[in-house]
DNA sequence: GAGTGGTCTAGACCACAGG
DNA sequence: CTGTGGTCTAGACCACTCA
């Protein structure tokens, strides 16, 4: 990172200055290097901190570096590969998947699920958290919805909630023909729950993974999933496990 | 929006400030109407500027609001729900599709680009722009990259370059056997022609769609698209055309 | 020209990690 | 304890839209 100054441009500051620490990073750091702190980025570059900020904010977002508080901002691998909805005929639960049932509670939908699962509003779902890993990080937080006439034959005191009752439920559903299913993704900012099981700050920025499971013409469950936006690329395989393995496309302005 | 005063609490203001505007949004906003403008704002809540505008930053991340400089700050319809990879075993520019063609030039591959196309770094890819519009707004732009080699019959002076040539591009491809693709998305910033494209300032969020087109075992092209992610939902349909129709699950804490 | 959101500054204090 | 990133303030000026 040569320079000191910022020549005069019509662009914004943060913005030029993002390009900068961009391509610094591609030519001048290594991934997990530690980058110099806020303050003295600032004073080099000769802005405000809140600039500065603006900019690292920018590289965040990108999967670019990773910033802790009370440690520093250092530059981040690539983002890793999940696939999202490969198991496209399989049930949640499946053995194979890397999902983490975690609890399991039974309670009233909310108005938003309940329209989903086309359900009446007062009907009782069971709620399974379940969380996702990959390489030792936690990169998805789900809450998977199953009403209860979906699983008519679940014990009715197998286990009142925890895991034991969420595998419960999940292994019920694998016994229903699964149809089809049709997944949406958007950007969200994560619920402070989901921020906790993702090791981010309340409001994080995160892929929103909606999955209805359909049987019979019906929705028999469905999952909201939550990827962490920085750290994760969704994978839609479609071509039979075909991976793709270079780094994703730099979006550098 | 009747409250004033924002009570000691330990989250932070500007995400308790989210959650109360959020609801307010819900209760007694309607789409499209103008929000009070953010001094105003700011004094009511009795915080800074800055820290309302936060809050704002996250509700626009989420879909909920929509700022245009000048204008003012407005309430967002909900996230339009645009397919992405149902046409699974379409090339592009096949009849039907919302995509327009607005250019094609003949240039060196990217390093990015050759590495997912599976080319040397020296061969010429015809690049393709293209934007996509639903319901009268753009919601996307996109570079479709087909490597010469992918098109060998292309007549050589159909025309130097602009719309027409991209068609004359894309109605070759259609006369390879598409054997299946696969698509990734991941969270990016736009740059600055992109963001020109899409009617919003460099760096918006934006979710970057990847999909390679297989055919006979190699990459025929690659697709980098960029979707608006404030007012997008990608949906992958596997099961036959279904549709979501109900507003997405909202991310409230 | 008046009013809006967008950028930027120079400070302050807080929450957290680590030695 | 020190050092880090996270939050917040109270200003200023700029770029843009629209009447």
């Amino acid at each position: 990172m040569g320079t000191t100054q910022l020549e005069s441009v019509p662009e914004p500051k943060y913005w030029h200055l993002r390009t900068v620490l961009s391509e610094a990073l591609d030519s001048e750091f290594s991934v997990g290097e530690i980058l110099p702190n806020e303050r003295d980025l600032a004073a080099r570059f000769g802005v405000a901190r809140a600039t500065l900020r603006q900019a690292l904010e920018q590289l965040e977002l990108e999967g670019r570096l990773q910033r802790r508080r009370g440690v520093g901002t250092t530059v981040a691998p690539p983002r890793v590969g999940v696939s999202v909805g490969t198991e496209q005929h399989a049930w949640p639960g499946t053995v194979g998947d890397d999902w983490q049932p975690a609890d399991c509670r039974l309670e009233a939908a909310s108005a938003s699920v309940a329209d989903a699962l086309e359900i009446r509003h007062d009907e009782l779902v069971h709620t399974v958290r379940r969380s996702r890993v990959t390489h030792g990080q936690p990169v998805a937080a789900e809450l998977l919805y199953v009403p209860q006439s979906s699983v008519p034959a679940l014990p009715a005191i197998d286990a009142p909630s925890g895991a034991a009752r969420a595998r419960a439920v999940l292994r019920e559903l694998q016994r229903l023909e699964l149809e089809g299913q049709d997944n949406a993704v958007e950007l969200g900012s994560a619920r402070a729950d989901d921020a906790k099981q993702l090791d981010r700050l309340p409001g994080a920025p995160v892929l929103v993974v909606t999955t209805r499971f359909l049987t019979a013409g019906r929705t028999a469950a469905l999952s909201v999933a939550t990827y962490r936006a920085d750290t994760c690329r969704l994978t839609f395989g479609d071509s039979g496990g075909v991976e793709i393995h270079q780094a994703p496309e730099r979006r550098a302005s």
